[in-house]
RNA sequence: GGGGCUGUAGCUCAGUUUGGUUAGAGUGCCGGUCUGUCACACCGGAGGCCGCGGGUUCGAGUCCCGUCAGCCCCGCCA
């Protein structure tokens, strides 16, 4: 059907006899001359009808096209005359002259346009989801898709020469206890039952380690049934790996290896080994698990300085075992106060009440803050003139937040200047425990985190101190990974499975199918689990994840152009044993 | 479940602040002229449920209430 491709059609071609098959990109009829941009997903390709060298029949026919129909040209290629050559353009210098012409398929005028004129806006992402066969004929979708599949490609090969097998587990499985909500699937041999899908294979993973598979790696679709976010869909992609006989360092390692390779593909940098810093770093100098580290600035602890000054805030939230930490904010000092409002807001919606403040002058300071100063404040804070001081007081876990906040509110407000543009980090030792709130305890993680062995000992006393042989892979601020080390020993399972409030005939019930492989000789093992859409989102520039998803959900979890979910009728629904209610 | 922003021609946007005669522009589309264009150029034309429903008013694209959709955020989610 065709001879070349439009985009890889090149000068050393010329002369010769080809045929090409593709779009209507753009037309352009000067009367005796047509001039045809052909597109096909390897570029463009200019095609030039004239009575010289185009048939009668060709000429008639290049007069009623119009863009986005689909044609074969047969013709000769051609160099363009000098004048008219296209530096613009990849296949600038040459042109297919057109013999013959077949319309393969005509198109409507498209609902939105494919080409772009520059400087003209993207339609609505609303429409470009609707008319998604037509966003995606842009080269730009176009690129973000064939980057994808050349990072999964690269991702399977390095997996493949570590000696790891690509194993499938169940779409159709068993709802989880905790964690997200399950998309629910109703069974119709068995009305009443339901299967669920896979919030992750995280179990099964585990079973094939037990089942000796050894090393495992997987692409697969995960579902979990939350709302949505900018960085999150209701079904997404892992990179989802486990191995036997590990320790962490062997997954950082290999995960590093494959990050170098990913990066190689999209033509970033990121040079191993990875920063490392644990969760307590992370919180203490960043306020987040997830630091974005293109940023130098710090949080700091102005404690002991602070809390001695005459503020009742400041002394009240040290009274109460909280502290003092800010951000020591140089050249600071220049931001108007509605600048610097708009930073405690940031911190105001991170859940602070407030932010406090001093503009540090040549005559001292200023602001809420400042006015508490004394003569040695701000030496001992070493601040200089013209910097800019925001805390915050209280419990860290306030205070955290409220100051990550505030950094990011910062980092814009001041244009601060990055030191990398690809900041890689492993963030480690993950609690095992997090607060359920009226003194339960909820997994931090998942409910599989072995904890360090360290840390043993505090598991009756102090669980929340507990560490977990888990790790987090971060990228510019963004999460793209998180594993651990996985519980072998169905003993300590068991245990923490019952300090997480489940009551024993719960975890048999539930979890026994686990603990019974896991008395069966399982082998010590751990993983980690990789998010392909905010790897390649990230690696193609930090684009939507809708934008490197070829058919993805909106914001309220719709399918815009397939049109799902959607009602299905009673009869259906009965053969399910199953009734609508609510509102319908 | 809650909050914010947006919705005007096929598409991208003005017009909404302060209600007032016939809702505009660019592009696309349709017709015409044009043999080296590449955002082709030029001439002419068609194209509107101002998201939808209700209300206020002599009068609503503009104000109010509700609702739907898209995006962003909180809750939720690893």
């Amino acid at each position: 059907m065709r001879t070349a491709a439009a985009g890889l059609v090149t000068l050393e071609m010329a002369g010769r006899g080809v045929r090409i098959v593709g779009w209507i990109h753009r037309r352009r009829d000067l009367g005796g001359l047509v001039f045809l941009d052909l597109r096909d997903r390897s570029g463009i390709l200019q095609a030039s009808a004239g009575p010289d060298w185009s048939s009668a029949d060709a000429m008639d026919a290049v007069r009623g096209l119009s863009v986005e129909d689909v044609v074969a040209v047969r013709g000769v290629v051609r160099p363009r005359p000098d004048a008219a050559r296209n530096p613009e353009m990849a296949t600038g210098d040459l042109e297919i002259q057109i013999t013959e012409l077949e319309v393969l398929n005509r198109a409507r005028t498209p609902a939105i346009p494919v080409y772009l004129p520059p400087e003209e806006e993207l339609p609505s992402e609303k429409l470009r989801l609707r008319h998604r066969v037509l966003d995606l004929r842009r080269h730009e979708m176009q690129a973000r898709l064939a980057l994808r599949h050349r990072l999964v490609l690269a991702v399977r090969n390095h997996f493949d020469a570590l000696g790891f097998y690509e194993i499938e587990t169940p779409i159709l499985t068993k709802p989880t206890p905790e964690g997200a909500r399950d998309f629910l699937v109703p069974s119709r041999v068995h009305p009443g039952e339901f299967f669920a899908l896979p919030q992750s294979p995280q179990i099964y993973k585990q079973l094939l380690m037990i089942a000796g598979f050894d090393r495992y790696v997987q692409i697969a679709r995960c579902f979990r049934d939350e709302d949505m976010r900018a960085d999150r869909q209701p079904e997404f992609t892992q990179i989802d790996v486990e191995a036997a006989f590990v320790q962490p360092e062997d997954i950082l390692g290999w995960c590093e290896g494959l990050m170098e390779k990913l990066a190689e593909v999209a033509g970033i940098e990121a040079a191993t080994p990875f920063r490392r810093m644990t969760y307590h770093d992370a919180m203490e100098r960043f306020g987040c698990d997830r630091p974005d580290l293109r940023y130098g600035l710090e949080i700091r602890d102005f404690t002991t300085v602070l809390g001695e000054l005459d503020s009742a805030i400041l002394r009240g939230a040290v009274e109460k075992g909280g502290r003092i930490r800010g951000l020591g904010l140089e050249g600071g000092a220049r931001l108007t106060r509605r600048r610097i409002v708009a930073v405690e807001d940031a911190a105001k919606a991170a859940g602070a009440p407030g932010l406090l403040w001093a503009k540090i002058t040549e005559n001292g300071a200023t602001g809420p803050l400042g006015r508490f100063f004394r003569d040695d404040t701000r030496t001992r804070l070493g601040l200089a003139p013209g910097d800019l001081l925001v805390a915050a007081a209280g419990p860290d876990r306030v205070t955290s937040p409220a100051l990550d906040a505030a950094r990011a509110a910062s980092i814009a407000a001041l244009d601060l200047p990055r030191t990398t543009e690809h900041a890689w980090l492993w963030v480690t030792a993950f609690p095992v425990f997090e607060d359920g709130g009226d003194g339960t305890l909820a997994a931090n993680h998942h409910p599989f985190v072995q904890p360090d062995p360290a840390d043993a000992h505090l598991l009756d006393s102090d669980p929340l101190a507990v560490r977990g042989l888990a790790y987090d892979l971060v990228y510019n601020g963004t999460e793209l990974g998180s594993g651990s080390i996985r519980m072998h020993d169905a003993a300590l399972q068991t245990r923490i499975l019952s300090m997480l409030g489940l009551r024993p005939e719960e975890i048999t019930a539930k979890f026994g199918f686990l603990l019974e492989a896991l008395r069966s000789g399982a082998p010590p093992h751990g993983g980690i689990a990789l998010g392909v859409d905010r790897l390649v989102a990230q690696l193609s520039g930090g684009t939507s994840l809708r934008d490197v998803i070829a058919f993805p959900k909106t914001t309220t979890a719709r399918a815009s152009f397939e049109g799902a979910p959607s009602p299905v009728p009673a009869a259906e629904l009965a053969a399910l044993g199953i009734s609508v209610g609510g509102d319908r």
